[in-house]
RNA sequence: GCGGGCGUGAUGGAAUGGUAGACAUAUCGGACUUAAAAUCCGAAGGGCGUAUGCCCGUGUGGGUUCGAGUCCCACCGCCCGCACCA
């Protein structure tokens, strides 16, 4: 019988709902384990990338499985967001249907897959069962406390007269209207995720199975420095503006400031261009600009002289120029900053454009030249010499040093006092769209802003909305802003800002424990699941979506919705990386790059060409999959090629699942060749005789070897390194002459061990060879620890660190016998030649060198 | 600009500081076949050499070590994030 596929997944997929194996339930006999990937947005189709990350997700799911846990796996939607929106005003139709559409679509492509997913457990962030015990949870932090409202920036298209996202805006401008983008000052919803940033700080150090980077990148988020706060006397303001507040982490340049500098946005900016229009013209400037913090910092850098005095808070005969500068933000520290130029590029790049002094505060030890171009900015722990030292010069300290003792002299002064800052700031919550979870709270003309009642949650979307005009569809429509106010009782408007889409995936983790619950959680159960044991998803979301969750927990917990146990959701946590593929372009007759789809392109010995027109093709290799560039892969189109199996299989074979993997059509025809390979083997070994039993020892040792090493992949997410543990048992068992029943175990544990990678091949294998049940609910194999351990080694002698030779010795031999048979080598001998080695390191069971 | 990461044969990659290139692709050779495909077996980092073998080799330059792809420093290139993309 030939292998395929399509007619072995669809049955066995069968089995397995039939029997229910994927149902996660609670019971008091099994551990439990909690396996999540990062839920996908519903864009359409999915993606290869998706196959990749859902299958190494299912590959710990069955694995644990079969080592004895009751294992939730569940799936869902972050439903929410702008594509929805975007395709309603491109191609019409509803947000709504546009998503519930592509969910279906996706779930339907996800099927054939064969993922061992509950797939009761299903629902998407824009149902209201889901978004509305979301509003439950808001209205309970906002009781706590931990939500507030205050003003805040946003990008403002003109002409369409709406806010803009981040990445609606390209080089200043609008990307419908084209227009420059204005910055406009709403009032918004805010967490309060900034009072926990010294706990999510501290906290990481408990998170031990979480990639050091992600670790990393998160404490450089938070950002906490200690520094000075003081405050500059003004010489020349306004009535009523006598001091300014900085904060500096760098105190020890208190010693060489040139000038200072306030935010546009600044209430004393602002007073200022009240009645200057010049200020008024260049703040006016400041707020055309992005408002990312990559724009800001590459933007050239401007400034504008407001005539005022800056006194130096230690030395009042210092007085320093006081600026506007656009790359002060007003929402870092206090909005003004001192600039120093000597030791900080920025400060240095604006002080030569607008002719300030530079004033050296200390230099590398033994140098004397004076900072020119280049600000000398060495790492805190770095010894330098001061030349500025509270009136002396020439004291020899590290920057720390003169930091600390800085603080300490401005504190026992009065000049200033040390602080604590952290970077990490409160987290926007608000939206001006449609397409998400509605703020449940009401605007009353007597009572304020009012909570909704929770009886009367969800508050839901309406439906009957267009996206013909630009701007917010609830802001127009003409009933649903209004409601009574859930305090007295008198007509007034609803919110009509949604939240945040980040707000949805920062606890659907929690919600996928009890998925249809009446509350947000369900106590038995969160305090069963939880926490998420193994959670996978792209380095991309290292810090907001991973930083968001973990405050969402914190604020969960002292809620009532999540046990102290939860605070930190995912135990472990693994990054994995993108599937990418050759693009193939050619250029037109004006240079510009034309992108071909892989299956119009003939790949030939040195390149490529166009199957139609015969034109050499560019390969540029390894480009992440894009639908412009057509290097796009279906997975729908593969798993009719070759089946589910071949695509789980080669999505995790070739790269470390934390790498990037390139999808090639030779490496998806090698995969597919391999389970051909393993299902005829499985044909052979039901029908051959019975054997004499020779190799029957060596097939049982390279099967626990293989059992041994496979597990240990598993574990340890080395999924490629466990493949290619699977191929080489694979061409031992094919080369055995071992007994029947001995061939007939290699091959069961082989469809065991690949099981969790390929699972539909695995469980037929196991139905043919008369296997007890079903190869998915079978317990793993054990190795024996006996059959591992080799009696003799192989050695590599060194000399000097090359390698000259090799010797066999018995494993244990001890570490003088092995210098002994190593010394009387005839490789060292010779490089001897008759003298005495210097040196000579044996590594038991590794290696041996000799020092000559 | 700032923060984080990556860089190994023709290609994807393997390698607790211990024989660099496992496994796979592409390539080449052989078996089978009238032939091709499929399948099976085998070769293979580069250079010199009939060969035992010798030299070189993990982005570049330096350092630590008996020993460095792995650790440290600097540089180059690419990728991710930068708070309203999900």
């Amino acid at each position: 019988m030939p292998y395929s596929p399509s007619e072995i997944e669809a049955r066995w997929q069968k089995a397995w709902d039939k029997a229910a194996l994927f149902k996660a339930t609670r019971t008091a006999d099994k551990p439990k384990y909690y396996v999540l990937e990062m839920f996908p947005y519903p864009s359409g189709r999915i993606h290869i990338g998706h196959v990749r990350n859902y299958t190494m997700g299912d590959v710990i799911a069955r694995y644990k499985m079969a080592t004895g846990h009751n294992v939730l796996h569940p799936m869902g939607f972050d439903a929410f967001g702008m594509p929805a929106e975007n395709a309603a005003m491109a191609i019409g139709g509803h947000p709504k249907t546009w998503t519930y559409d592509n969910i279906d679509t996706m779930v339907e492509q996800m099927k054939p897959l064969g993922f061992a997913i509950d797939w009761s457990r299903m629902f998407a962030t824009c149902d209201p069962e889901y978004y509305g015990q979301q509003q439950a949870l808001f209205l309970d932090f906002l009781e706590a406390g931990l939500v507030y409202r205050k003003n805040a920036v946003v990008n403002w298209d003109p002409v369409d007269m709406t806010v803009l996202a981040n990445e609606q805006v390209i080089d200043g401008k609008g990307w419908r209207s084209g227009t420059e983008v204005e910055r406009r000052e709403l009032t918004q919803w805010f967490f309060k995720i900034s009072d926990y940033s010294e706990e999510l700080l501290d906290a990481l150090d408990t998170l031990d199975n979480w990639p050091a980077k992600v670790r990393l990148m998160q404490e450089n988020w938070i950002g906490r420095s200690r520094g000075l706060s003081f405050e500059f006397g003004l010489k020349g303001a306004p009535d009523g503006y006598d001091s300014l507040p900085v904060y500096t982490t760098r105190p020890d340049t208190m010693m060489g400031p040139t000038f200072a500098a306030i935010a546009a946005d600044h209430p004393l900016a602002r007073r200022l261009e009240s009645t200057n229009p010049k200020i008024a013209a260049f703040n006016e400037k400041c707020r055309k600009m992005d408002t990312t913090e990559a724009a800001m910092e590459k933007a050239e850098k401007l400034g504008f002289d407001t005539g005022i005095k800056a006194i130096h808070p230690a030395d009042p005969s210092i007085e320093l120029p006081l600026y506007i500068a656009n790359f002060v933000l007003m929402d870092y520290g206090t909005g003004a900053v001192i600039g120093c130029p000597a030791h900080d590029q920025r400060d240095l790049d604006f002080a030569r454009k607008y002719d300030l002094p530079v004033i050296d505060v200390f230099k590398p030890l033994g140098v004397e030249d004076d900072v020119e171009d280049t600000a000398f900015v060495p790492p805190k722990t770095e010894k330098v010499r001061y030349v500025q030292w509270h009136g002396e010069s020439g004291v020899e300290i590290t920057c720390q040093q003169a930091m600390d003792q800085t603080l300490e002299r401005y504190e026992a002064n009065g000049w200033g006092e040390a602080q604590t800052q952290y970077r990490l700031r409160d987290w926007g919550l608000s939206r001006q769209r449609y397409w998400g979870c509605p703020i449940p709270v009401v605007h009353c003309d007597d009572c304020g802003v009012v909570p909704e009642k929770k009886e009367n949650l969800p508050v839901e979307l309406p439906d009957d909305v267009n996206f013909d005009i630009p701007g917010n569809p609830l802001d127009r429509h003409p009933t649903w802003r209004d409601t009574p106010c859930p305090s007295c009782g008198k007509a007034a408007k609803r919110e009509t800002d949604t939240m945040d889409t980040f707000v949805d995936s920062s606890w659907y983790f929690a919600r996928f424990t009890a998925p249809h619950a009446d509350t947000p959680t369900v106590k038995e159960d969160v305090e069963y699941w939880m926490n998420v044991d193994q959670y996978i998803g792209g380095i991309e979301h290292a810090i907001l979506h991973l930083l968001y969750s973990r405050f969402f927990a914190r604020a969960m917990h002292i809620t009532g919705h999540l046990p102290k146990t939860a605070i930190e959701p995912f135990d472990a946590l693994f990054t994995q990386g993108m599937v990418t593929h050759a693009i193939y372009v050619t250029r037109d007759e004006n240079d510009r790059p034309v992108y071909h789809f892989p299956e119009d392109v003939e790949v030939h010995e040195n390149g490529a060409r166009l199957g139609a027109t015969g034109e050499e093709v560019d390969i540029i290799p390894s480009a992440k999959m894009s639908k412009s560039k057509k290097n796009v892969v279906d997975p729908v189109s593969i798993i009719q090629q070759y089946g589910a199996d071949t695509a789980r299989w080669f999505v995790l074979s070739d790269s470390p699942p934390e790498r990037d993997v390139e999808w090639t059509a030779s490496g998806a025809e090698a995969a597919n060749k391999h389970l051909t390979r393993v299902w005829n083997l499985c044909d052979r070994i039901a029908a051959m005789p019975d054997g004499d039993g020779t190799g029957d020892a060596d097939l049982q040792k390279a099967m626990h070897k293989t059992i041994h090493d496979v597990t240990l992949g598993i574990d340890s997410f080395g999924f490629n390194a466990a493949i290619a543990k699977l191929y080489g048992f694979t061409a031992t068992l094919s080369k055995s002459k071992a007994s029947k029943a001995v061939q007939r175990e290699a091959i069961m544990t082989l469809a065991q061990l690949m099981a969790p990678f390929t699972p539909h091949l695995s469980e037929d294998i196991w139905h043919h060879q008369k296997g007890d049940g079903l190869c998915a609910a079978a317990p793993w194999p054990k190795a024996d620890e006996s059959l591992l351990v080799d009696d003799t080694v192989t050695l590599p002698i060194q000399i000097n660190g090359k390698r000259r030779a090799e010797i066999d010795v018995p494993a244990d031999l001890d570490k003088a016998e092995v210098e002994k048979i190593a010394l009387a080598n005839e490789a060292v001998e010779k490089a001897l030649n008759g003298g005495r080695p210097k040196k000579v390191i044996v590594v038991p069971g590794r290696i041996v060198n000799v020092v000559v």
